[in-house]
DNA sequence: GAGCACTGC
């Protein structure tokens, strides 16, 4: 029997509500988790037909003008003649002699006229002297001229992002220098330091989005669409650079990635690293090399200082001040300690790291907490879904954060229910899901406009948290949990588990409500409980396994890792455990040092283990090479194969898929459907939607496959030009084999009461229902991944003998 | 009987 649900949410900061909040409709739900119960009649959500999405699963991108534009509020400050204004276009002699093959991308008609990029970019001008940051210009410029590091806490909404390289590119420092750089044998060689500035970036998206609006900001072409083209960007899979190219935006690995060519960074004459607050593993990498750079005597870059900004939104900046500071103490004490005795010296004056402070420009944000405990965040969250629609006036849309696509559709479905039953004067409800696993025109939904008369209601994972935004959100509901993976160093498995948020997240969440009015966000928390969480978001660093991140260390130099600077620390255990790893697949020498093999397998874009196994295919001829590629790639991408949730598509794809299964396991599934798909030469978009294979996924696939193909025909472990189709039967047992070099330790027998055991740890597994092998008992399997859901499952899995397994493991 | 979010010459 429904109850009468009163709101229980109060008004936290004190300020009185306008009124007494009312009843809300009659119609929700008495018991406690009835979502749970709802779940067996889930709709089928299945790839649409549609050509529009963009290509290799780029994730989705709100179609909106630029990342950067916000609402003004304020009247302009009087012209504060900046030294920046945009640039005279280049001159068309320059222009017309590259005629060839450019990338027409947008700015293909101005080619030869850079007219228009200049009307626009001084159009633009007038909004960047409205940007908060923008008055903070000189003094940017001034510290930076004194110091080479500069940490810059900037709120959203600051300009931080587009307006801090344009600051910069003018700058005398920032000009090439010409410079003697120490060769091996002491002599030394003549060569340009500098002249670019890198941004860097977690997301591709925005390296690029954030590029093409500095592009237009400075009214130069974008990338390699001209050769005068003052800024680019460089993402996997997507580099636009040209010869001009002064900014430059980056996803943080590939500027892991250029200094491995290029220790020293001697394109370069600052790098900006924005987002830092994030904390992603190679962000963490990132800073770690910098400091190293700025705070050592950069022979590598002929003595030319590197200036770095490290950018973030929260204001937890005293930990990377006191992190770079200690560089420089470091690099002081090693000087004091070379010109002992020789105390008449006069003392470099002390380096200090400069700071800066920007105000963003968001609109005020009211948090409601929950006054008491909450104990089913869906009901929760329907209650105050229906709470906002009653009370409060359009527009404005609600934006709900979820853990997942299980409580994601499980709420959409009971929005849905109950707005049916609704008051038929109010406004319609329009219930959108949003997360990563949903197809791409279905995302889409998200941004376009609601129609007349209705509010809606988008129900979002962390993905709206910070690689998507909204337009039109005014309220938040936060349920203050989010699904965390963490490594387990001891196990040697990925759980993937419900938390709380820290409340850097949460304040993230909530700042969604203000981006275009004043909003309100309710929290489906205590007030207590806020207090209670976490100040920042755990380091990807202490939660991820760590061999990726060390054998990158090592292809560098750094042969002491505990001596690198960690901006956290990981515990000495998972260091330990990543080592061992390392040297199980030949990646490190027995003195720690790295090996031919890990010099390979660190140029490769994959984890140690499945570059392990592409070199060990690689021994077992090109043929099977060619294969095991095909497989890593489809592993190194989300999920190829749709899931089929309604029940009469499912036959279908049983039927569809059959001729695509193989008995051996998941990895020879993946080989014939990457086969098929690429022989398939009419419309692999038909071909996938026949299969329930995702066109989006198989799209990377081709395009990783691509890469790894052309890096290992550079390492000549292919021959160069193997243009022809690759028609050989696959060799299973060879291509089951190349993995067990990688994956010896993943693997499982069954036992008698018809479980499977790991070999290495005895533990209990179970197949992944996701698996062609769900169900199946053979003697052994080997699997990708061990992770932990709701139980210990093996994902990516093949049948294998147990004495492949003993030689696996013997070596 | 199940899928947080990112990323890589």
């Amino acid at each position: 029997m429904p109850e009468k649900v009163h709101t229980h949410f109060g008004d936290s900061d004190g300020e009185s509500s306008k009124q007494a909040p009312k009843p809300i409709s009659d119609a929700v739900p008495a018991e406690d988790g009835a979502w749970k119960k709802r779940r067996s009649k889930k709709r089928k959500r299945d790839e649409p037909a549609d050509n529009s999405q963009p290509r290799n699963g780029e994730p989705i991108q709100a179609p909106k003008p630029s990342p950067v534009v916000e609402p003004v509020t304020q009247e302009p400050k009087p012209d504060t003649k900046p030294d920046d204004t945009p640039q005279p276009p280049p001159n068309k002699t320059q222009v017309a002699k590259h005629k060839n093959n450019f990338k027409p991308k947008s700015f293909s008609d101005t080619k030869t006229n850079f007219a228009p990029l200049r009307e626009k970019a001084n159009a633009l001008y007038e909004l960047r002297k409205k940007l908060p940051i923008f008055g903070h210009a000189d003094e940017i410029r001034q510290k930076l001229r004194e110091q080479d590091v500069m940490l810059l806490v900037g709120e959203t909404g600051s300009g931080k992002s587009t307006q801090i390289p344009q600051f910069l590119v003018n700058e005398f420092w920032c000009r090439p220098t010409p410079a003697q750089i120490p060769k091996e044998d002491g002599s030394t060689r003549s060569a340009s330091v500098g002249g670019c500035i890198a941004i860097t970036q977690p997301r591709r998206v925005a390296a690029i989005t954030l590029a093409r609006r500095v592009a237009e900001e400075m009214g130069t072409p974008l990338g390699s669409s001209s050769p005068a083209s003052k800024v680019g960007y460089s993402v996997r899979f997507d580099t636009s650079v040209s010869p001009s190219t002064r900014v430059k935006f980056l996803t943080e690995g590939m500027l892991l990635q250029e200094m491995l060519h290029d220790p020293w960074l001697t394109k370069y004459s600052a790098v900006v690293v924005d987002e830092v607050h994030e904390r992603g593993i190679n962000v963490d990498l990132t800073v770690g090399f910098l400091r190293n750079l700025v705070s050592g005597k950069k022979e590598g870059r002929g003595g030319v200082p590197l200036k770095v900004v490290v950018m973030s939104a929260t204001a937890d900046m005293e930990s990377l001040m006191g992190f770079f500071q200690e560089g420089f103490k470091i690099q002081e004490e090693e000087q004091k300690h070379l010109s002992n005795g020789n105390s008449g010296e006069k003392k470099e004056t002390v380096k200090e790291i400069t700071a800066c402070h920007i105000k963003g420009r968001q609109f005020p944000v009211k948090t409601i907490y929950s006054p008491a405990p909450v104990h089913d965040f869906v009901d929760a969250a329907l209650k105050v879904i229906f709470q906002i629609h009653y009370k409060e006036p359009m527009p404005g849309d609600i934006l709900v954060f979820l853990t997942g696509q299980e409580t994601v559709e499980a709420l959409e479905q009971l929005v849905n229910e109950y707005a049916t039953g609704m008051d038929p004067s109010l406004p319609r409800i329009l219930v959108l899901p949003l997360f990563a696993a949903l197809p791409q025109a279905a995302q889409q939904r998200v941004f376009q406009p609601a129609p007349p008369r209705t509010r809606k209601v988008i129900l979002a994972t962390n993905i709206a948290e910070t690689s998507v935004t909204v337009s039109g959100v005014r309220y938040v509901v936060d349920c203050g949990k989010a699904k965390v993976k963490q490594f387990r160093t001891r196990l040697g498995l990925d759980s993937l588990l419900v938390k709380p948020i820290s409340k850097s997240a949460a304040i993230q969440r909530k700042g969604r409500a203000g981006r275009e009015a004043a909003g309100q966000c309710f929290r489906l928390y205590t007030e207590k409980d806020y207090l209670t969480l976490d100040e920042t978001n755990t380091p990807e660093i202490l939660r991820c396994d760590l061999s990726q991140a060390l054998l990158n260390m090592k292809a560098r130099g750094v042969d002491d890792i505990v001596r690198f600077p960690f901006l956290t620390r990981p515990p000495r255990e998972a260091l330990e455990k990543a080592l061992l790893q390392l040297l199980n697949i030949d990646a490190l020498q027995d003195s720690g040092k790295i090996s031919d093999v890990g010099l390979q397998i660190a140029k490769l874009p994959l984890t140690p283990t499945l570059g392990r196994v592409l070199l060990a295919a690689a021994e077992n001829g090109a043929d099977c090479l060619i294969d095991v590629i095909d497989i890593i790639s489809c592993l190194s991408v989300e999920n190829i194969f749709l899931n089929t949730t309604s029940e009469e598509k499912k036959e279908a794809a049983e039927t569809a898929r059959r001729d695509l299964f193989r008995r051996e396991g998941d990895h020879l599934t993946m080989l014939a459907t990457v086969r098929a798909y690429a022989s398939e030469n009419a419309d692999r978009k038909a071909w996938a939607e026949r299969h329930l294979v995702s066109h989006r996924a198989m799209q990377s696939v081709m395009d990783v496959r691509k890469q790894l193909r052309s890096q290992c025909r550079q390492a000549k472990l292919l021959p160069r030009d193997d243009g022809r189709d690759h028609t050989s039967d696959p060799a299973p047992v060879l291509i089951l084999q190349s993995f067990l070099c990688g994956f010896g330790n993943n693997t499982a027998r069954l036992v008698p009461d018809g479980s499977y055991r790991t070999v290495v740890g005895n533990q209990i597994v179970a197949i992944h229902p996701s698996s062609v092998l769900y169900g199946k008992k053979v003697e052994a399997i080997m699997y990708n991944e061990f992770v932990f859901t709701n139980r210990s499952y093996a994902r990516g899995v093949s049948a294998v003998q147990m004495d492949w397994v003993g030689e696996a493991l013997a070596g």
